[in-house]
DNA sequence: TGCTAGACTGAAAGTGCTTTCAGTCGTTCT
DNA sequence: AGAACGACTGAAAGCACTTTCAGTCTAGCA
């Protein structure tokens, strides 16, 4: 005789409520009160029930799991766009699946495979190039999904104009009275999979000094390699040239952070000697009294959860094309 | 347009047949006419019809998911525990779930629910304070869990010795020939969830210092709260002491930068004036040039995820209590 | 031709769980 | 004290199929 197994009827008769309540406990704990639930959770050990797996995935039409692709997270700024989606997502309690990509082999292996699993009520892709036939698969197959920093006419997006950031950045140090302008920014690493804005906001921020009469020289341009040494380092070659520029815009506060170091040690005053601008504002910016560009980051995150979460209480909503504001946080630096 | 998935009821609209009828071409084909079931097939295929709940349920059984339960992650050292997990989940093709904690009740009512839910291989809690009742729960129900930065007999754990650290912390200070050494901390916040490792580092510091006979002052031991302005302004306030310290230990490394911050402002020199120690060693530690205790943050995610793969291969693998060392890194603060 | 066994089929009743919608209480505000 | 509110809870309506059961139809037989 084989002891049936148990289902959330039998765990309401022992525990004495209905199974609406058994299934809250389960699903979104926090909305049932802690006695009950505890009872409730006796109750469960006490009979050793298992939902299973096919009843529930048939009750449920959503899954409530929310996926995000991202490179993978060394960047702050990749981080405090997670934090943005953490934040929302917890909030509308859902589960928050991170994907880490470090190829494009992988970033389309999990393209193609998440219409398959059909686990996921929508994604979130950050900082990631993806490909004419990837997005397409992807809106053929209905998966909810929300670009940042990347654009696609069929697909939910959110991003910010890197030109006009650049552009900011130089009409702020023209109008503080600077003439020799600098640009510092990282190097474009092969994978073709990241997005790097690196380039509008140099084109940007070019085209505006061009505007104000203003050249940009070569030699004021500079490309570093992502890591610490690279930077500094060239930090380092640019402060050195004969005339140097009294005033640097750096395409990420990263970037402006190690110009700061290199300055101080060099003994330059800033702003006075030098003026630093950056772009992102990370938290570091605030602490390090950076004046930079926003971009609010966490606010990205936060608003692609957002849209994803709406998306699912409200299917008819239309394709969202988002263009966040830059404003420029005026801090000690320039 | 909307790319509905197709359901048991639209095939049997287009075929014109009843959805029993389906059902048992789908289940058991040679009950049902020849020419009925070529007619269902072809529809079937037609519509690209997969059978939903079966799909489910199998994505929802081999799960090769390991869940993170983690505080709302604002501190550094989270991401770059983080950072680690992914790092190892992604080499392991494993999904990660991240679960943000912002209370108690949470925390409960999710690990009340997740050895139910059996849908995830294995658990990783980052400073988390779990109670005595929710460990048992873990451990009777035979999930698979790490335990970052805390402790439990039955549980896998990656620990630091914090009273070490902090004494490692006094020892260098003292070999530096200081005598007047304060402590710089963050105020334990009231919630319970959290675990505070500060209170053991400056046990250990405090300690080191009376075996070195040196005392450690009321007024050398600043504990403030963890924001930007309630940083700077404790950090103000020690230094403008009759006598302030000459070095000083901070708790962590962010407490340390806001320190060393302060202390340029007051255009003291470091380390001549003032020595600083951080503990962490965050990236942005050697970004500061900051002399740190290391507790290798990356790692310590790394190791937690590898535990939880390596048990999945092989389940009969032994709990595993780890203490991951400590080193004084020394740079430019001290 | 009238009957009936047997093969098919559809309506409807589960299946075990989620979720919506009211309704019940205990609180707080005025 | 009364009203308005908000946190909890249970009843009941799904969800996407499977199964049962009572037919319908056809072929085979007298």
């Amino acid at each position: 005789m084989a002891p049936k197994k148990p289902t959330i009827y039998d765990v309401a008769k022992t525990s004495g409520v209905s199974i609406s309540t058994i299934s809250r406990v389960l699903n979104s704990p926090d909305k049932v009160n802690t006695k009950t639930r505890e009872r409730v959770m006796s109750a469960i050990d006490r009979l050793g029930f298992v939902p299973r797996a096919e009843a529930r995935a048939r009750a449920m039409r959503n899954t409530n799991r929310i996926g995000v692709l991202t490179p993978f997270f060394t960047a702050p700024s990749f981080v405090q766009r997670l934090r943005g989606v953490a934040g929302a997502l917890s909030r509308a309690n859902c589960e928050l699946v991170i994907y880490t990509v470090d190829s494009v082999e992988h970033l389309q292996a999990y393209i193609a495979s998440i219409p398959i699993m059909q686990n996921l009520d929508g994604l979130i892709i950050i900082s990631l190039a993806i490909e004419e036939k990837d997005a397409h698969r992807l809106h053929d197959n209905g998966i909810e999904t929300v670009l940042i920093e990347s654009w696609h006419a069929q697909l939910n997006c959110i991003c910010i104009d890197d030109l006009r950031g650049g552009g900011l950045a130089a009409k702020y140090l023209i109008g503080r009275g600077h003439t020799r302008i600098g640009f510092f920014g990282d190097i474009e690493p092969p994978e073709r999979y990241a997005i790097r804005p690196v380039k509008s906001r140099l084109i940007g921020f070019k085209r505006a000094l061009e505007e104000a009469g203003l050249s940009l020289p070569r030699r004021y341009v500079v490309r570093a390699p992502y890591t610490q040494a690279g930077l500094q380092q060239a930090a380092h070659a640019l402060l050195a040239l004969p005339h140097p520029p009294t005033a640097i815009f750096a395409a990420s506060d990263i970037q402006a952070i190690s110009i700061m170091k290199v300055a101080r040690q060099a003994n330059l005053r800033i702003p006075e000697d030098l003026a630093i601008v950056g772009f992102d504002d990370i938290d570091l910016a605030e602490f390090m009294d950076l004046t930079t560009i926003r971009q609010d980051l966490d606010e990205s995150g936060r608003l692609a959860a957002e849209i994803l979460v709406s998306k699912k209480a409200d299917p008819g909503r239309s394709l969202q094309h988002i263009n966040l504001p830059l404003t420029l946080i005026q801090r000690q630096t320039a």
